[in-house]
Order: C-alpha cells, then sequence, then structure tokens
DNA sequence: CGCATTTGACCAGCGC
DNA sequence: GCGCTGGTCAAATGCG
C-alpha cells in the first residue's frame, strides 16, 4: 500500500512548520496535527522515531496539489470507502482527488481558511460519532469535506476533503490569532 | 430579514 | 430484487 503524506491545506504554514511537533495554538484551544494519513480505510500511526522522521520528510515534500492522481488512483483503488459513487473518478471522468488526515483536536470546526458550509450530519456505521459533510461556499468551487471523529479515539477529528479549490483562500483568520498573509518579503 | 444550520427524506451503489 | 449504507437535497428552523 502507497501511503501520500500530504499538506491538507494549501498554506505550506497551517497546522505545522518544518517540526510536525510545532503546535500552533490559540487562547481557546490546542492543536495537535498528527502524523497520520488514512488511505485504504487504515490508519497508520508513527509512533516511532524511524517512522516519525520519514513521515515529517514526506510531508515537508509534498503539498495537497503535488497528489500525483495516478498514483492516488492506485493507492484508492480498493478502498470502496474512499471511492466517489462513479468511482475515484468524477462524472465527467475527472479524477478527484481526496485526502483524509487525522487531527487531534478539542474542536471539530477547524479554520482552514476556507469557508465551508454544512449540508449533511449523518451517523455512521461503526462509528457511533456523527459525520459532518461540508462544502466549500465559493461560488464555482465544488470542494467538498467531510469531518468526524475518530470511532477509536473521540479526541481524534479524522477530516477528507475531496476535490481542489479553484480560487484562492479567503484569507479570514485561523485560530482567532494567527493570520496568514501574502507577504511581499 | 438574511444567512447558516439542522434534519428527515430521498437517491444511488453495493452485497447478498 | 431487496435491504443496508453513505451521500445529498431542501424545507424548516435558529440566530445574529
Amino acid at each position: 500500500m502507497d501511503l501520500y503524506f500530504v499538506n491538507p491545506h494549501p498554506n505550506p504554514n497551517f497546522g505545522y512548520s518544518t517540526h510536525m511537533n510545532h503546535v500552533p495554538s490559540s487562547s481557546s484551544h490546542e492543536f495537535i496535527l498528527s502524523e497520520y494519513l488514512m488511505l485504504d480505510d487504515i490508519c497508520i500511526d508513527h509512533h516511532d522515531q524511524e517512522s516519525r522522521s520519514q513521515s515529517i520528510e514526506s510531508l515537508e515534500k509534498v503539498t495537497f496539489n503535488d497528489v500525483n492522481q495516478e498514483e492516488f488512483n492506485d493507492a484508492t483503488s480498493n478502498n470502496n470507502n474512499l471511492k466517489n459513487k462513479n468511482g475515484i473518478k468524477g462524472k465527467k471522468g475527472e479524477v478527484v482527488p481526496k485526502i483524509a488526515f487525522r487531527t487531534r483536536s478539542e474542536i471539530e470546526i477547524m479554520d482552514d481558511g476556507y469557508k465551508w458550509r454544512k449540508y449533511g450530519k449523518k451517523s455512521v456505521k461503526n462509528n457511533h460519532n456523527l459525520r459532518n459533510y461540508y462544502k466549500c461556499s465559493s461560488v464555482g468551487c465544488n470542494v467538498k469535506k467531510r469531518v468526524e471523529r475518530d470511532r477509536d479515539d473521540s479526541s481524534y477529528v479524522i477530516t477528507t476533503y475531496e476535490g481542489v479549490h479553484n480560487h484562492d483562500i479567503p484569507f479570514t483568520s485561523y485560530y482567532g490569532q494567527i493570520s496568514f498573509q501574502h507577504s511581499n518579503a
């Protein structure tokens, strides 16, 4: 099984810096991005130092938009849970990148810079926690995300992004305090 | 009043 | 074909 460590956030500074254990925090909550990526419905937990360093390296190299779509298909080809109704491809045959990651957070709604509109909530099998469905509220942008708590450890939040934003980040604020701005510096 | 959220209904895919 | 399940829709509701 191939693993892809990606930064689901378009801003590479979001969630982690050059160190995975970097913890952005605000006055209201604390957030730790785990060294997890879920594909094939399997959680890989890199607790050992060697794996961790590898994951960090990978995370620094790969960003959301860099996902090789063919490789992504290979990695998800036998995963029914992550497929669209028509497979991983969209209605027109285009490939829809799908990224899942797990974060340790007390809150489920994490401000990733984009504006999301909630359109559904479901209880899913094998998970007593509810799954929330969001769409990017930007006009013409079809990116979706699902947010649910880990069935085994509710202190973790599993977020799945589907699709790629076709617009820039609205640039609101992150965590109330942290704000990323385009800078000429 | 406008917008976001909630929530039940509906639909499609899949396995048996 | 049928039932289960996940995903989406849209009317109702809540909130600022």
